[in-house]
DNA sequence: GTAAACTTGACCGCTTCGGTCGAGATTTTT
DNA sequence: AAAAATCTCGACCGAAGCGGTCAAGTTTAC
């Protein structure tokens, strides 16, 4: 229950390595296929999304490739989800009892407020978990 | 992205169906099925899926039918459900960078505390929400 | 011009989802 | 004992989504 597609996990992923990337220009698909580990023309369909939703840019021909649209601390963690998944909605029909729907909402939106992070508040906060793991070992 | 299931809210809807006849005896699925607008047949299949993980008992032969398997505060919202959308968990596979477990990990531990609670207590939220429905018009 | 790189869209096998159906087993009622 | 009510089990089905592959085409840098 509640899984995230791969598409979400590797777009996230594919995000994630753009930004640590941020100041390197464009980075090519094969690139980031190879770090993230991820399919190649799967990678592919997931960028085109991506793109079409103004969350990274792309650059054709010979030294082309993507980069972000915009600063990490302007891109959203739900924005890319949204693109990739579709809307955080918890009840597509209309269906069981109506009473329920305040139980559905709440889990929708909790959800929502776990996801309404920056990229760069993820990267902090990658970073930190790092830092703990440092000083444990 | 989040949607959960025909089956899951049919199966919640179902139970709290039981719990608000729960000094009723049994009820038939006829009856459920009725009440809260799901297909007979396909609650079939929910009923006996919670009766095999012990959210409710069932009795054959005429006069027979459901009834929850225990009072409405002894069972939780996220047994119902685990049982028909099997466990919450956000990553099956190994996908995605490793760095954002903590990331998945969050977002599967929220949905589980917001079902962490007991038939009871959501028949209480209802009964709040109706209440303050009912001072506001 | 030519190689590098993105772009587009068709295609595919598999699984899950939502649901239907029918025959059988069990229990109560009469 | 027979009939009626009810659950039980499993097969079946169409549609959609998932995860992924592939080929052919464009665009751009050099």
């Amino acid at each position: 229950m509640f899984g995230i597609s791969a598409k979400g996990i590797y777009g996230i992923s594919a995000v994630l390595e753009l930004a640590l990337r941020y100041n390197e220009g464009a980075v090519q698909i094969r690139d980031i296929a190879e770090a993230q580990d991820i399919p190649r023309h799967y990678l592919e369909q997931i960028l085109v999304a991506l793109k079409r939703g103004g969350v990274v840019k792309s650059f054709r021909g010979a030294q082309g490739g993507y980069t972000l649209a915009a600063p990490p601390q302007d891109l959203r963690l739900l924005d890319v989800m949204t693109l990739l998944e579709g809307p955080v909605n918890i009840t597509p029909g209309g269906r069981g009892d109506p009473r329920l729907q305040g139980l559905w909402h709440d889990l929708a939106q909790g959800a929502r407020d776990r996801l309404d992070r920056s990229i760069l508040e993820l990267m902090d906060e990658i970073r930190a978990a790092q830092n703990r793991l440092d000083y444990t070992i």
